[in-house]
This record gives C-alpha cells, structure tokens and sequence, in this order.
DNA sequence: CTGAAAGCGCTAACAC
DNA sequence: GTGTTAGCGCTTTCAG
C-alpha cells in the first residue's frame, strides 16, 4: 500500500491543506495538528511523491553538475574533486538533491540534453567548458539557470547564464613576476589545452608578463595532466632552446615536469625553477614543494551553487570573479637570496 | 510561453489523448495524425513536463548509480570507470536517464536517501558495498530494484534487490595456482579492505589455495589503491618472512608492489613473482606487464543496468556471476620454463 | 484509429 | 489556523 496525503489527512483528522503545510514547512499550522499529521506520517510510514509536487508547486528540488570531460580525464581531475567538495558545502542543508550529469560521450551527451529538455532539475553547473564541447550550444540555448565554473569569451550570455571564474590571466603574470624576481631569465610556458577559455588566458598573462623577451619556441601545450606535462618537459628539452624556468598551467602537469628534471639529473629549484598553477595538496607532496597559484577551488564550487539557487530563485547573482594567490614553496628560488 | 499538450492537439486539429500518443510512440495514430502532431511540436518548440508523465505513469525514467566511495577513492578507481562504460552500453538506447548519486560523505549520503524515499528514481545501480557502509541499511531497505555489483554476504535480500559478482574466490584459487606453477614456493597477499567481501572471497580463495602452506605473516591488507600496495609490500619486507612471490587483490596495489620492488632493485619475476587482480589497462603498461586476474567489469556494468530494467519491468533476473580469467604477462615465470 | 473523461498526488490561492 | 476548490500537464481506460 502506498499512502497519499488524502490517507494522512483522514488519519490525522484534518484535511489535506494542512498535511501539505506541515509537508512544507509552512508556519500556519496548529502545535497539534502538526503533531497529529506527524504521527501519521511515522505510523504509515508515507512518503511524498514529488513529481506530484513538482508538477503542482513547478520546482523540481534538484540541481545537476554537468559534467563533460571524458572520464578518464574527469576522474583523475583534482580540480573537479574540489569543485564537487565546494558544491557540497555550498548546497548545505537545502531540500534540493545534487545530481551528477555525466555528459563525456556522445551518448552521455544526448542523455544530458534530454534531461535538461525535460525540466526535470531546477539549474546546472557546468563545469570549466571547453570551447568546441558538443553540448555547449544546448547549454547556451537553454532556458533553464545555468552557472558556469570558467569563462565564456566572446558569448553573450543570455540572463540564465551566469559566469564563476578566478583571475587566469593575473595568476599567470604573478608566477612570471615571481620567477623574474628569482632571478629567471628564459621562462619557459607549459601551457594547458588549447580550446579552454582559463588557459588560454594563462597563455596571454603568460606573454603579457614576458613582453619583448616572450618567445613562441618556449610554449608548449599539455592537457592539464601529468602525462602530459612529462610530455612538454621532453619536448621543450627536445627543442634546444635553453631556459631556465618553467610555468606550469596546472600543478598536475609541473608533477610530469619533475619526472622529466628527475630522470635527467636536473636540479630544482637550481637548474630549473618550476612554477604550477592550482594550488592541490600533491604540489605540497612533490620534492622540492611546488611553488604554485592557488585558486580558491572549492569557493568556486560553493559559490557556484549560491549564484544557482539565486537565479533559480529570481534574483540575478551577476558573474563572479575571484582571485588567485601565489604560494611560495621549494621549487622557486627565495626572492630573498 | 511554454506550451502544453492542449496547445499542440488544437495546433495540429486532434485530441490531448492523440498528442500523447505520438508522445509516448503508441502505434496506434494514424500517419497524418503523427505527422501534423510533430509538425506543431517543431513549430512551437514544446517540450513535455516530465513530472506531469511521471504522476499520470508513475514512471521515472530515470535510473542511477549510487556511489558511495568518497570522492577521492572513487574518482581514482578504473574499476569504477569500467563499470559507468558499462552501464553506459547497457543502457543502450533506452529513454532512462543515467544520474550519478554520490553518496560520499554523510551530507551525500543525506541527500542520497532522500532521493531515494522520494522515489524519484525507478531504480539504482549500487557499486562496490562495503559491509559497513551507513547506506547499507537504507539501501537493503528500499522499495525501488537494486542491483548491487558485488557480494552481500549472509544478507537476506529482498525481491527488489539482486546482485551481479564475479567468481573472487575461484579467481583467487587460478592466481595461486599460477604462481605454484611457475615455481612460487613461499606466496604472499596484499589483501584488499576487510570489510569488502569481494576483497574477503579473494582471501579465501588464497587460503584454500594454499591449505596447509597459508602464513598468516604473509598476509598485509591494503584499501585496493597503489599506494597501500606500496605500504603492504614495505610491511611484508619489514616482517622479514622470506617469499617469492605476490598475490595483489588489485592491479593499483600490484603497482604500488612494483614501486617497492623497482626501489629495492628486487627483479621481477626473477626474484619475486607478481600477480595483480582486475585486468585494467594500467597493468599492461607496468614493466614488465603484469600477470593478472581479469574481470569482465565493463559486461558487469552492463548486466547490472539490464538487470535493473528487467526488475523495473517487472521480470526477476536473478543473481549473476561472471567468471574471471587469468592473463599472464610478463610478473611470472612462464609455466613452459 | 480517435476523443471524452477520469484521474495521478500534490500545492496554492481563497474564503472562512 | 483550517478547509475548500482549482488546477499542475500528462496518461490511460473506455466507448465509439
């Protein structure tokens, strides 16, 4: 048997509007009659039935974070693990449920795009975008709220669009100051993927900071893995030019550099200083410590699931941007000496 | 203006009983009927209220997979992601939506339950149980099909809830064997959590395997990731009892074996035999290539989601096993030797 | 093959 | 505070 609220209503002696208020929290109800729909409620062991509220009240009490990467890559991302953890503190005790929408294949794709058509979640959070991702135009076209974790360049955005990103671009010119300061003098860009928006924008901090002495031959491109950063460090090697210095787009791929530099018998911070970018729990791991720009991953998530709930809401949170903070670890030398 | 089907049966000049028909792909309409039907479905953009379905038909569609690894285990699981590639192909082409449901932490797992009670799912795909796992119960206890990939040891299980497993225990028995086979005299294990009965079936099976032989002092427990691999096999040298071989209950702990081994120059299979268990792709590229017990975790994962269609459609499947194969590499000595 | 009619279980004015 | 009354948008008999 499966009890509606027209059951509780009988059994606790009061009509249904009251069993609805008392379901919804709602202020108006007597200490007794709430008492008595209580009591009800335990003894049936009734449970709402929420496409009944949903389709009544319009509200679906669920948020999705989109997810697009492939698994492979989301899986090992400790950004995006951070981002989750932020989303979690941001949701706190809200009614609304959190759902993760995979959508890194193209039928995860056409599955996500079905659920968003649906309506059958209040708002999304979508996760640093890549330029040419497959759902993007679905995303952008929507009507249901959606905040993204990164930049949108070149997008208008419509007014269920709203952007959380941090300051890529500051971040970048704050590592190459810090190494100029160490005293480096050729530095050298392992840069992340080419079509995200953050990274690209480290790229242009990156040339912004060097100025005249920026030199295409010293920039590389990796996705943000540590394979990949191995990868770079091989081949900017490969290409002869000398530096002296490295900035890293993520700290995962300055990992990949230190296997290279250990492999090879180069020192660092005295051979080569190396900079990250991210501020994870492995650069404090690595040996020497890595210097890095921290973002503050897991404000982002929370604030992303504010800014949500704003818009899902009717208030417009605006966009938001936060910025990054250098931290000084073993990998760089001391400004002191 | 978000239209309803009352506005697509005046725009197409038929009833509300005819649009849903064309909605829910019943053969019965008539070509022109169908097609006036789309065509005002194009034109007006509408979308169907799922919730509004969802009451009339009481149906979800909608599955999920419920994760209750936190979120640093779980996102560096392969066998994880197997199981979601799986589910993925099991899926197929049905309309059923695919959540994620994490249920890491105690607000996850809150907010899980919910989830659950609110019978917003049509059923759930639970992974990898742990026995003291605080979802456990709830999970037992549920309405809604359950298919549970792995072991519920000395469990009653309800009708709405079946399992799918692979033979751990037999699995177990080939790896010793091989190992003896090929000469292994005095065999280790690198044991997984002891709270997972797929990682206690695999003990087992070492146990049996190796009936009067078994020393307990040969015996360490990892939680399946490298770097317990690492500290079990450190743990086992310390002890000081000699052995010859290993038996890892994960291809991540056989890895973190190998580290060990690389570290202390100790030559494998020469000096010591490896074997992991999983079959994952990582172990192909370990040096030398790991021999190992393989489990066919992408056919799980799509028996579980057909499993759980089955339930949701009212038909019993059953419990399943899935047998597992040994793979040998390059970690032990060819038996031909 | 099609339409009329009766809900699915709940919320939300609106009166009292 | 509480009950009454309309729906929310769809599916699904049941006649025809």
């Amino acid at each position: 048997m499966t009890y509606t609220i027209q059951d509780i209503a009988k059994l606790a002696g009061v009509s249904r509007s009251t069993v609805s208020r008392v379901l919804t929290g709602s202020p108006k109800v007597s200490p007794e009659a709430r008492e008595a729909v209580q009591r009800a409620i335990k003894e049936t062991g009734y449970r709402l039935n929420s496409h009944a509220r949903s389709l009544a009240s319009g509200r679906n009490e669920a948020v999705a974070v989109l997810v697009t990467q492939p698994g492979e890559e989301l899986f090992d991302d400790p950004t995006i693990r951070g981002l989750f953890r932020g989303v979690n503190a941001g949701l706190g005790d809200l009614e609304e449920a959190l759902l993760v929408l995979l959508a890194g294949n193209e039928q995860e794709q056409r599955r996500a795009v079905r659920f968003l058509d649906k309506r059958r979640i209040d708002g999304a959070i979508y996760l640093s975008p890549h330029l040419n991702d497959p759902i993007l135009p679905t995303v952008l076209d929507t009507d249901v709220p959606i905040v993204v974790c990164g930049y949108l360049p070149g997008i208008r955005l419509g007014s269920t669009l709203r952007t959380v990103t941090i300051t890529d671009k500051e971040g970048a010119i704050s590592a190459v100051a810090h190494l100029q300061a160490c005293g480096a003098n050729r530095i050298a860009h392992v840069a992340g993927p080419e079509d995200t928006p953050g990274s690209a924008l480290r790229l242009v901090g990156y040339q912004e900071a060097l100025g005249e002495d920026f030199d295409p031959d010293l920039v590389v491109h990796g996705d943000y893995t540590q394979a990949s950063g191995k990868a770079a460090m091989q081949e900017l090697l490969d290409r002869g030019a000398p530096f002296d210095a490295v900035f890293c787009a993520s700290d995962r791929m300055a990992a990949g550099v230190y296997q290279v530099t250990n492999e090879k018998g180069i020192r660092v911070p005295e051979d080569l200083q190396v900079i990250g970018f991210d501020g994870h729990l492995l650069g404090r791991k690595l040996e020497p410590p890595l210097t890095t720009v921290a973002q503050p991953i897991e404000v982002i998530g929370q604030q992303a699931v504010e800014m949500l709930i704003d818009m899902i809401n009717g208030t417009d949170p605006g966009h938001r941007e936060f910025p990054t903070k250098l931290i000084v670890r073993g990998s760089t030398r001391s400004v002191a000496d």
